[in-house]
DNA sequence: CGGAATTAGGAG
DNA sequence: CTCCTAATTCCG
């Protein structure tokens, strides 16, 4: 029976001696970690005099472990002001709907104590943005996750161009996916990982902005967990990390896979603990784990802009720096146009009733 | 009047 | 889609 070894091993393995430690050591560590319990003659649970003296003013607390909101579950780190993680579901249905960035504002998590909050001023001309872990986008259905995920709580400082580009559409991707898997399920978050200096030396070094000294991480990551239908027991995972700078479209995004272990060691998290790690199958085996391409993007882009556009001079200036661009507009493209283009005709001239 | 809130415009 | 800044309007 392999299963329930493995089971135990991805459980405790955080707590299981090697033969890299001494037995004492082993005893000690173990004897740190459970909770040391007696029972009286009743059979209630009561702890040790030492216990109790111990914790007799409080231990130490780190915050809420997790927080809760209506389409993500996050936990914070009050000394960095940024999440550690961020777990979020997405399924076709969570990506329709007229739910709307417009009605949106980053502001500081009324959640999390004022001490440990980050506030917009920390990001405004700090040449970072604020990027979100939980996408905005994965909550078209509604308004009010919407509005939760600009809570600074679920926001990092991120390099512009990365949030706009590479890592927009890994999130688009992550999106994509729900036509192919019934449930899709992603964490993401920040990472500031060591640097090796030419003496060898490990040295973890990041920027910090802002009066609320927000940790700028060094990369990010995404894991993702993929199921085909709600009765497959095979699930697809992949994990990525992907540094917090420019990356053109000239990378692939197989490039910043790494295996789920490697990510648990530099994260220090357990991701998807109840998972039985040998029902995995690599999602860039099962799927593509391809982005959109340069021309695809643009035309994405070029689309939104187009829904966008508040008046004709605008509109026809969008598709003519697509044309500069040298991509010519695809079919769904020349019709968002065209609608617009009556939707504007109409608002512009109101005497004419056509269409 | 000054700060907050909204709108307009731009870039990737 | 992902953001930003500047201009304008709103309001105590």
């Amino acid at each position: 029976m392999a299963l329930p070894r493995l089971k135990f091993v991805r459980f405790f393995g955080g707590f299981v001696c090697g033969v890299t430690l001494s037995t004492g050591a082993c005893v000690a560590a173990l004897r740190l970690y459970l909770p040391e319990q007696q029972r009286d003659d009743s059979g209630e649970e009561r702890e040790s005099p030492v216990q109790s003296l111990i914790k007799r003013y409080g231990l130490p607390l780190t915050g809420a472990e997790t927080r809760s909101y209506t389409n993500h579950i996050l936990s914070y780190d009050q000394g960095r002001r940024t999440p550690k993680w961020v777990a979020e579901h997405l399924s076709t249905e969570k990506l329709l709907g007229r739910a709307d960035r417009r009605h949106c504002k980053f502001k500081p998590d009324p959640g999390v104590p004022e001490l440990f909050t980050a506030h917009n001023e920390d990001y405004l001309g700090s040449g970072w943005s604020r990027g979100h872990m939980a996408p905005a986008a994965d909550n078209k259905f509604s308004q009010q996750s919407m509005v939760e995920t600009f809570y600074l709580s679920n926001i990092v400082p991120q390099n512009y161009e990365n949030n706009a580009g590479f890592w927009n559409r890994l999130e688009m991707y992550c999106r994509e996916l729900t036509e192919r898997f019934s449930d899709v399920w992603v964490i993401s978050g920040p990472l500031t990982l060591p640097q090796v200096g030419e003496d060898g030396k490990k040295t973890v070094s990041y920027q910090l902005i802002g009066k609320d000294d927000v940790a700028v991480p060094t990369h990010l990551y995404k894991v993702i967990l993929a199921q085909k239908d709600p009765s497959a027991k095979v699930l697809a995972l992949g994990a990525f990390v992907v540094p917090n700078a420019p990356i053109g479209f000239d990378h692939h995004l197989r490039e910043y896979q790494v295996r789920l272990t490697e990510l648990e060691r530099i994260s220090g998290l357990t991701f998807f603990p109840k998972v039985e790690t040998q029902s995995l199958k690599n999602l860039c085996t099962v799927d593509s784990c391809e982005l959109m391409d340069f021309k695809r993007f643009t035309l994405y882009i070029t689309g939104r802009k187009v829904g966008g556009a508040k008046t004709l001079a605008k509109l026809d200036k969008i598709m003519v720096e697509l044309k500069e661009a040298g991509i010519t507009p695809d079919d769904y493209l020349v019709k968002l146009y065209l609608e617009k283009k009556q939707e504007l005709l109409q608002k512009e001239n109101p005497e004419n009733k056509s269409g």
